[in-house]
DNA sequence: TGTACATCAGTGAACGCGCGTTCACTGATGTAC
DNA sequence: TGTACATCAGTGAACGCGCGTTCACTGATGTAC
């Protein structure tokens, strides 16, 4: 009580200036998409002059950047809670946990989802600190793989010969993750991967609109399928 | 040569700006995306004054479905092409033919494969015009599978039964497209429908960088295992 | 414990830009008789 | 074949708006001695 104010408050309010404009920031990202987000709205919006945002992020792209690691960190997260959660249960039951959790992280955060996984941002490059936080969330899938090799419940082996090229890249990427992951199984993982985000993006773009009724139905039942694939099940 | 000019001139005139002006919102659309996609800029190119072009679209909305309608169609031309070419081969090669062609086409018009396989337009609400072009892509799957169950090498079984609301939500789909297909060969069907926009949305959206180098070779690969998928082959 | 100084948050004005859309208009092109 | 009229393409000015970013500034908050 010496001290006007505690040490640390600065900073402290700080922060919560920050969170503001985030949160500020993934409302419009909602309402009119990552190229309409605009600085002074949120100014505005906080009451503030649209100069003071400068005291906090540099330029709009520095503002979008920390959005879109954020989002990538979010989602990271929620696989990363799913997986968690169901640790004790097969691989095919934590593929189907895995993914339903991030589908339901899409449906939560659309804007965020666009962000990350829609038509890339015109005149925006992500800076390298985007990295680490996008590889999070296949770091989950990947040693997913990695269990099911080691005890023995993803078959290594696959009816369709995996081609050369593809083998090879392959090979290069565990060695870079870390993680040692036969070539047809990581080719499966690749695939189901994809297969996810289509899934959801189909979703959440609105392709399956007059389409499918039960979104929850349909997904539940892709995945399982997509499940048996990844493990090697006769299908 | 009695009148100053042909009759239809006019027509063709303003048939051939329409062509202009779609061009050049293609090249817009490219480099700054649908959200910055301006009839001023537009204007500005074909050497005309911005309110021009309101004798050729009364707003900036009504151009974009224009492109939308041309994009779908243009995709949907694609693929019945391709299916057109190789009408004589068996289902799974037609599968691969078809998926390869979607994604070539994709790889050349980028831009407009965002716009309608990506992130929809915050505060652009499609009209009813584009339901019918966009449906075309879909239905040339939709024959293919039926061609298939007609002849015998697609299996209408499946070893993952298939959920009562999604069968039930399918049959519906069937009738309204005139085709009879059973709902399990349905179901695979519209999971790799999913997947082959899933894979190519992640290579153009550049989420499979540094992950796949041979692209070719790996979309190939993948839309074999696809094919055998869908036709009911054990994997 | 008190004071001097440095740091920081936020202001307000301005620069220079682009946008969609409306409106009254001119002049050329097509059409009907 | 020639003329009168209607249609259409494109002009130019204007309305009212929003944007990112810079800059010199004020006043409050924290820090060092």
């Amino acid at each position: 009580m010496a001290r006007s104010t505690e040490p640390g408050m600065r900073a402290a309010t700080r922060r919560a200036t920050i969170e503001a404009i985030k949160e500020r920031a993934r409302h419009h990202l909602a309402a009119e998409g990552a190229p309409g987000l605009s600085l002074r709205a949120i100014a505005r919006d906080l009451g503030m002059v649209s100069s003071g945002i400068y005291r906090y992020y540099d330029s709009r792209d520095s503002l979008l950047t920390d959005l879109i690691v954020d989002a990538y960190d979010s989602i990271g997260a929620a696989a990363e809670a799913a997986n968690r959660a169901h640790r004790s249960r097969s691989i095919e039951h934590r593929f189907v946990a895995i993914a339903e959790a991030l589908r339901s992280w899409a449906r939560a955060h659309p804007a965020e989802y666009g962000l990350v996984y829609g038509t890339p941002i015109p005149g925006y490059a992500a800076p390298a600190d985007t990295i680490a936080p996008a590889v999070r969330v296949s770091m989950v899938l990947l040693r997913l793989l990695a269990d099911g090799v080691a005890d023995g419940s993803i078959h290594a082996t696959d009816p369709v010969p995996t081609p050369r090229s593809v083998r090879s890249e392959l090979a290069s990427l565990t060695e870079l993750a870390g993680v040692d992951i036969p070539a047809p199984v990581l080719a499966r993982g690749l695939q189901s991967w994809t297969a996810i985000f289509g899934t959801i993006s189909f979703e959440l773009f609105g392709h399956l609109h007059n389409v499918i009724v039960d979104y929850d139905g349909f997904f539940h039942h892709t995945m399982e399928r997509l499940a048996r694939f990844v493990v090697g099940q006769p299908d």
